[in-house]
DNA sequence: CACCTGACCATCG
DNA sequence: CCGATGGCCAGGT
């Protein structure tokens, strides 16, 4: 529980340092964490975290503007981010240039 | 060690 | 805009 978690914890300090009403990618998340390759690795610990989580995992979308989950969850995030004054195109799409927290590029 | 999986990403048609 | 394809690479079996 070390090295290895390091990253994992890297992930949950950005996602917890993300503000209220933006959003950011996956890859965004690897590269702030120093390992640009690990965009996988995000995937994996944002499934192992907990719709209790005080996590706001629900900040988090692909690099095409959309939640990159499906069901319930889809449906959790998309609301949450309603509330916290994001908007989302007709194609269910969040704009990167209004709401991004820091750009993929 | 080989194979499969994946809440991704970029590119192409 | 949407779908398919390839690339990427750590983890699990």
């Amino acid at each position: 529980m070390e090295q290895t978690d390091d990253f994992a914890h890297q992930v949950y300090a950005i996602i917890a340092a993300i503000p209220e009403g933006k959003v950011t990618t996956y890859g965004t998340i690897a590269r702030l964490a120093g390992l640009p390759t690990y965009v996988r690795q995000v995937c994996a610990v944002l499934r192992g975290i907990p719709s209790d989580s005080i996590l706001p995992c629900h900040r988090i979308i692909n690099g095409q503007g959309k939640i990159t989950v499906t069901g319930e969850t889809y449906q959790r995030h998309k609301k949450a981010l309603l509330k916290e004054g994001v908007v989302f195109n007709k194609n269910d799409k969040i704009d990167f240039k209004v709401f991004g927290w820091n750009y993929p590029y």
